[in-house]
DNA sequence: CAATCAACCTGGGTGC
DNA sequence: TGCACCCAGGTTGATT
């Protein structure tokens, strides 16, 4: 899923191959709910005859800067795609939206679940629209300090803080439970009860992260693709996103899967034991089942995947 | 403020 | 082969 090195990786690519060119205008509208915009009829109005400036990003919008001060954001939510093509070229099968730009390219909208969105904003618009996010992970201002402040103020389980685009902007389900393992934090482990070293510690591994995933093009799981329709390296890399049973690749415990606010959650029960201070907030009835199964595969005798799995298979 | 849930959507997987 | 079913997740908005 496009996440913060993936729509980082599209950004980058499109800076590349559209800077300074024109949009001439719209060309194919399949979903016509993809275009926000307050007044039905005057996105393709509007959008015509500009030209590409610049391509930034903020959390997960890529924003086109374009000429006559205007502003395209580009959200791809769960399976948008964003690529560049000759207009010759066949339309893929989820193609939505198309811009046509000079010298006979498409910029192409591509969405198999249609959740995607595209917005034409003024400066002032699009201030209101950013306004509400966290900062950015990689961002200067964002030091370690400052992470810590945060999190010390908010009494949130650390997997869906880290989920809360107003609070950090860009993390998504895979990267949250990449950074915590890092971090070797449990993922229900309230925020305001981490000590110094531990937020320093995931503010750390988590920039380390997003570095690394953004060198390696981002995360392909499913349908995610760069503006060159390449896919990124990253998911073969990933160390408890989507492995569960498999072995951790710090200490070959079972990796473990739950579910929280609604989120798949992957995470290894011995590199992230719910201890220290987070774990005398109280837990919800819900987990406790798991905590159980946790600390009998910890603290068994033979250690390990092997009995770590059985003890994980003996919970269902 | 925190947690939960429904809604938006559909491809892909499972079980029968 | 077909069908009913469920799951995945980014975001918003309503409710407890």
């Amino acid at each position: 899923m496009p996440e913060l090195p993936e729509v980082e990786t599209v950004r980058r690519g499109l800076a590349q191959r559209l800077q300074g060119r024109a949009i001439r205008g719209l060309s194919y509208l399949e979903w016509p709910r993809t275009i926000e915009h307050p007044v039905a009829g005057e996105f393709e109005r509007l959008i015509a005859g500009r030209r590409v400036e610049g391509a930034r990003r903020r959390a997960k919008l890529i924003l086109l800067d374009l000429s006559g001060d205007y502003s395209l954001a580009i959200h791809l939510r769960m399976t948008g795609q964003v690529i560049v093509e000759p207009a010759s070229a066949p339309r893929g099968r989820f193609a939505r939206v198309a811009l046509a730009l000079d010298g006979d390219d498409e910029l192409r909208f591509d969405d198999a679940r249609r959740f995607g969105r595209i917005g034409l904003y003024t400066p002032a618009d699009l201030r209101t629209r950013l306004a509400r996010l966290g900062p950015e992970p990689l961002g200067e201002e964002l030091t370690a300090a400052a992470f810590a402040g945060r999190l010390r103020q908010r009494r949130a389980r650390l997997k869906p803080l880290l989920l809360d685009q107003a609070f950090l902007a860009g993390l998504g389900n895979i990267y949250v439970d990449e950074a915590l393992h890092r971090a070797g934090l449990h993922p229900l482990l309230v925020a305001s009860t981490l000590s110094a070293t531990q937020s320093e510690l995931l503010y750390h591994e988590l920039r380390e992260l997003l570095a690394e995933a953004i060198a390696s093009g981002g995360t392909t799981f499913s349908s995610y693709r760069d503006a060159f329709g390449r896919a990124g390296d990253y998911y073969e890399r990933r160390r408890v996103y989507a492995r569960e049973g498999e072995p951790c690749t710090t200490c070959g415990f079972a990796i473990a899967r739950m579910t929280v606010g609604g989120r798949g959650t992957h995470y290894c029960p011995s590199c992230q034991p719910f201890t220290g201070a987070g774990a005398l907030v109280a837990l919800p009835d819900r987990y406790q089942r798991r905590r159980v199964a946790e600390t009998g595969g910890r603290f068994d005798s033979m250690g390990g995947g092997a009995t770590a799995r059985a003890s994980h298979e003996r919970e269902r």
